[in-house]
Parts: C-alpha cells; structure tokens; sequence
DNA sequence: AACTTTGTACAGTTTTTTCCGTACAAACAA
DNA sequence: TTGTTTGTACGGAAAAAACTGTACAAAGTT
C-alpha cells in the first residue's frame, strides 16, 4: 500500500465515523460525508466540488450545505476571481457544538415556555372557578404543580444555554490548552 | 366550555409541544405524544393503556415504550395485583436531561475516539516512512494537527459529559429551588 | 442587449422509516 | 398438563424523507 492511499484510508475511516454520528446535530450521513470532505480538504469548496468528491447530484448537495451552513457547522468563503459559491467548515468545534446546543434548545425552551405559559394561566383560572367540582379541581392543582416544575425546569435549561453561550462552561471544564495556563 | 374541557386542552397543548421538539431526544412525534399522555397521566400505564388512549397499535406502544426507556424517560413501575408490565415518567427532568445528553455523546465520544487513535498512529507511521514524497509528507503534517485538534476536542467534550453526569453542572447553572439557598 | 454561469425551487422517484396485524414465546392460571 | 394472558419478533403496508433531474431566476460576461 503507497502513502497516498494509506492516507485515504485514514481520512476516510474519520468522515465514516463522522457521518454515523451527525445525526446528533440532526443531519443525515450524506451530509455528515460531506462535512467530513470539506474538513479535510484545505481549500474551500464549491457545490460543483462537492458534486464531484461525493458522486450526489448538485441539488443534494445545495440543501445538505445549506443545512449545514444553517448549523453553523459551515461557512462561506471568498476567493478572488472566483464566481461560485465557496465552502468550508468551521475550524472551531468549540464553538460550532455550542452554536448547535443553542441553536437546537433555545427554539425547543422557546415554544415550552410559551405553552407552559398559556396552559398555566388556563389552569389558574380554573382554579378560581366556582363552578368546577372538587375532585376536577384537585386534577388541576396536580397539573398546574407539574407546569411549574417543567416552567423551572426549562428555566434552568435557558439559563444553561446561556452558560454555553457566555463561554462560562470553560470554567467548569476548560479546553485542554487552558488547563495548563 | 366546561372544566373538564379547559383541562384537557390545555394538556393537549403541552403534549403537542413535546411531540414537536422529542426529535431533539432522536425519538418520533408518537413517541413524544405517548410520553406527554404518561405525564399527565397520575398513575401508571400498560401497554394496553397507551393503545386505548392513542389510538395505535400495541405493537407501536411497545416499541416506542422501549424506545423511553433507553432514553430513561420512562421506567417501569409495580403495582401489586397487576400483571401486566406498568410504566411512568421520570419525574426528574434535570436528570433525564442529564441522562440523555450522557447517552447520546458518550457513544459518539467513543466512536470518534477509536478512529482518530487508530487514524493517528497510521499517519505518525507515514510521516517517519522514508519512502513517502515531501509533498505528500507536507498533507499528512496537516492531517495529523487537525487529527489532533479534534482528539483533544472530543476529549474535552468527555469532561464536558463528567461535568453534567457528576452534577458538577449545576455549580455553574444552579436549579432555582438552590438559587435561594 | 444577448449569452453564460450558478444556485435552488419543484415534482417525481427511490429509499428509509413508521406503523400495523399476525404469529408466537414466555409467564402465569387452573 | 392444558388454557389464557401478555409482550415482542417479524413481514408487509403506509407514510415520510432523501435524492435526482428539469426548469428557471438571479447574477455575471461580452
């Protein structure tokens, strides 16, 4: 086996392994093959490039890096006297796993709380009714207990999105060269 | 609109929002919407329960209750005199959280770590092999430093993984019952 | 202006996933 | 033992998602 394709190998043991576990970032392995290219190739890409590494149609390969973009897992990239559409990945993982943390829950925290909010008051209202029965009543406080444990609980989790966010959980686990600092 | 109705929309609203974002969890809509119903639900369910209450077959409700469990969002429960198989939520959402985030990572954790390793040790073998061209010594260099970034990042992403199973997370992000303490 | 290049919307096809019904094994009952 | 109940494996049907090719709009070139 010559060098070249020894690297190969090596590279490509590295994307498979990527593209069976993208769909934590809810994509899927064609996409994750994708990333995985474009992460070991040194220049940026275009669509045309894509096509042509992955053997997938230019469409495919539009939406996936779109998604991708949409992630923040990818970025655009300029390049003089170029007129296509250039690619790369996001060299900071760091921050690319905290873009998709809080991408991914600050939407999910979002349409809780304004559910949670919406029922909540429903139920308060309820409560104060005079024209509902004891034991329907005695439903609505158990209920209206769990809403507000869940109202906390997600609470919590927009404030743990912000920590993310803020950088703040390199204080609690710090990279690895911060940790000789 | 009576009492009884007022509840049972207001439920509704939060099942549906589950259901919307379990995808999050890596588990379908149905799985969500049978999660929301044992919430709400005061005692525990059977499987016969479940196809009562949603409509689909206990084929699908047992499937999807495996599903839960995997992710420690149901658990099993006892009942003397009951013969068949009950099953809850896990009323500790910061702990399914924490569950969920630790199943999920820790096996792509691995994964990854397996194949950089593996992928490392080939490439370090090239850079030293005599027969291998300059310019393609110059690519494995590089190859190499990006394999090692990502083998520190995941590394970190392990500690990350301690920090919430150990509950070193809730130092940084505290519950709002421990805010006042 | 006309012509070319590039990215994506859209409709249709293929692949994958979800869901159901049947069948059966394990556990229990009589 | 035989009969009953309960959960799940399995094959097939239905639904959803991924992927492709065509068509076209936007932007660039001559």
């Amino acid at each position: 086996m010559d060098g070249k394709e020894t690297l190969d190998k090596a590279r490509e043991r590295i994307i498979e392994t990527i593209a069976q576990n993208i769909h934590l970032y809810g994509l899927t392995p064609s996409a994750g093959r994708q990333y995985g290219t474009m992460f070991f190739h040194n220049e940026p890409l275009t669509l045309d490039d894509m096509t042509e590494e992955l053997g997938m149609s230019k469409t495919s390969m539009s939406t996936s890096v779109r998604a991708l973009s949409d992630l923040k897992l990818v970025e655009r990239a300029w390049k003089r006297g170029i007129r296509k559409d250039l690619y790369q990945v996001k060299d900071d993982w760091y921050q690319s796993f905290i873009d998709l943390f809080s991408i991914k829950w600050r939407r999910s925290i979002s349409l809780h709380s304004v559910a949670i909010r919406k029922s909540l008051t429903e139920l308060q209202v309820l409560r104060n009714d005079p024209g509902v029965s004891d034991e329907l009543k005695e439903t609505v406080e158990i209920d209206i207990a769990k809403l507000e444990y869940i109202r906390d609980y997600y609470e919590w989790l927009d404030r743990l999105v912000d920590a993310f966010e803020d950088h703040d959980i390199f204080d609690l686990v710090p990279r690895k060269d911060e940790l000789t600092k």
